[in-house]
DNA sequence: TTGAAAGCGCTACCAT
DNA sequence: ATGGTAGCGCTTTCAA
């Protein structure tokens, strides 16, 4: 590996002139077949590999894509001496892997529509939003930047989206200055309380969530709400939790047949065993869905029925509104939509031999 | 976003030159209060972020590391009609998943690593060997390439190393004239051997493997075997089992308590139930071990002892072989092991309770 | 401390 | 069809 070779070392030893050399490298204009031969060859002889740098320098595009994607941070499990350990696998752990298989997908899913456009991605993983240099170094070498969730501070974001056009995924605080990309996930909200009513014969909806409600959920809720359903949250404590069952069973005499959408699968999980505890069969008494179809729920026992979000195509959708910016600068900020798909399963009645039904 | 203001535009603005504008942005040489004062003044005001491609064009590297990884096809399930589909998970998928998540740890650990050393990463997952474009288009934008796998043929390897380092991870078909990755399997496999024989009373060894042996597990073998493992090769179709059953009784009632030293968890798992069939208990009558540590292991109903090999580190310490390599191009090629470790449950005869063992 | 200017490797335009 | 050449935006001498 010494000085890598230039187009100019390529030229003097095929015999041909600069412009010729970069004519046959780009199949760009009429080169004779003796000069394509011999630049050819003293290609393959030098090992030869253009210069993006130099050609992104004057053509005024790097052919990447930027993807700045919010770190996630897992705690490892404590290894104990040398090469043994004892394993627990912990919540922290379990959550931290369903982020990274999103993320993996968002990423697989950009990488795939970039190459379809002749683009490279690259991706950094911001741990701090204040880290400005990182997504600044970051769009100065890309034609587009995607970003994920809230990895960068709005201001930042709008210095920056005076140089590359910016494409936000699914963060919480977007702002209609840039193109943003989400997926239909109140929509599906809305297609699984359809499914239970109208198939299952639910009576009664419930929008079951955590004790605060992220900006999705709240969407879904105000979907759900419209539908008649009411809202029951449930805390992360444990200690906590008869109440729940308590609250369920109250519903189920109140209002007969329940629909209990619940805004994950974890928490999905978690109420199914609830809806046990208070006696309640899943899903005669009670109809349990989760959200995001992870394992956890396909692994459940009546397995549960979920709302897909296909994050790989979340990526890819990114990766086309940038393109579309790119072509089309001055057109109005965009805001698209993955479509969902509903994911039935037992745990809202669907036998496993019943075939798929249609919204 | 018109055309984005290059640093000349900065130094009219500011009213300072060019180089001042260069050494105030780079921190490099003396630039007066006043003078860095109005120059980080136009900055602000006209968005400036300086291009990559030109630093990279004079500075002769373009702050970025390449990584190739080959493409993993996941079948995805059939959905059946307008945003409703009826799921059932199938082994591909599962396959898919691993590799998945395996590649995904790769690409942070290797994100991570480059952040440390000042570099972007970008990734390409490569759908077909002879996809040399893909390759070469990448060899050009970065100052070194790490390749995971078989995803490059030999001799476009071999052209590309003339431009850019290139380090290999886990190639089945690494050769010498390349850095080198990959885990101390083989060390895992010896260590987990002796765990089983020492602190269990393994009398047995047995590696059990796919019908064709990879080249890990062929490493893996050949440690095992010296500590007097026979081999047992289980093929894919579930025909065959009743024979596997067969094998394990015979072997059991030949030579007392087995270690079945399984060549993956999915194997380990499978394994598993093979021995409840041929009417062994486990971990009594035999010890049984995976190996990579994922998921399914974990959630088996004797959790199954393991060998983790984190990929985490395996993207990391690719990185760093990297930059080794680059601060010292004439070293002779070197090969880097990331350690593995045991990780101890109930399926080789640990208690939970029990404390974790040393090696 | 500052500024002028010579390239870095390449593309694209203009002659030929 | 081919070659000469003017930049692309930046860093880095070299003088001042």
């Amino acid at each position: 590996m010494n000085r890598p070779a230039t187009i100019a070392d390529v030229a003097r030893l095929a015999g041909w002139s600069i412009a010729t050399v970069s004519r046959h490298v780009n199949g760009a204009g009429k080169v004779s077949p003796e000069a394509a031969a011999a630049i050819q060859r003293s290609i393959e002889e030098l090992g030869y590999v253009p210069s993006a740098s130099a050609r992104g320098l004057v053509s005024q595009q790097t052919g990447m894509i930027g993807l700045v994607l919010p770190a996630v941070r897992d705690e490892s499990p404590v290894v104990e001496s040398n090469n043994l350990v004892e394993y627990d696998a912990q919540t922290a752990t379990q959550i931290a892997e369903v982020c990274h298989s999103y993320q993996n997908d968002i990423i697989r899913g950009a990488e795939s529509a970039a190459w379809e456009i002749g683009h490279a991605i690259t991706i950094a993983a911001v741990r701090d939003p204040e880290a400005n240099s990182r997504v600044r170094d970051m769009a100065s070498r890309v034609d587009g930047l995607v970003v994920v969730g809230d990895a960068v501070e709005a201001n930042l974001l709008t210095h920056l989206a005076r140089r590359v056009p910016v494409v936000l995924v699914d963060s919480t605080r977007h702002e209609s200055i840039h193109d943003y990309v989400d997926s239909a996930d109140a929509v599906g909200a809305g297609l699984l309380a359809q499914h239970l009513v109208e198939e299952h014969g639910v009576t009664q909806l419930v929008f079951v969530a955590g004790t605060s409600l992220t900006a999705v959920e709240r969407r879904c809720f105000t979907v759900l709400e419209r539908l008649g359903a009411t809202l029951l949250q449930v805390s992360d404590a444990t200690a906590s939790e008869p109440e729940v069952v308590a609250a369920l069973v109250q519903r189920r005499e109140d209002t007969g047949r329940l629909g209990l959408v619940c805004s994950s699968d974890e928490l999905g999980v978690r109420v199914l065993r609830l809806a046990e505890q208070a006696g309640l069969s899943v899903p005669d008494d009670a109809a349990i869905t989760g959200f995001d179809d992870c394992r956890i729920g396909r692994a459940a026992k009546p397995r549960l029925t979920s709302v897909r979000q296909a994050p790989l195509d979340l990526g890819a959708l990114a990766v086309e509104a940038l393109q579309r910016r790119l072509s089309n600068p001055q057109s109005e900020p965009q805001h698209y939509e993955v479509p969902i798909t509903v994911v039935v399963r037992e745990s809202c009645g669907a036998h496993s031999t019943s075939p798929p039904v249609s919204a």
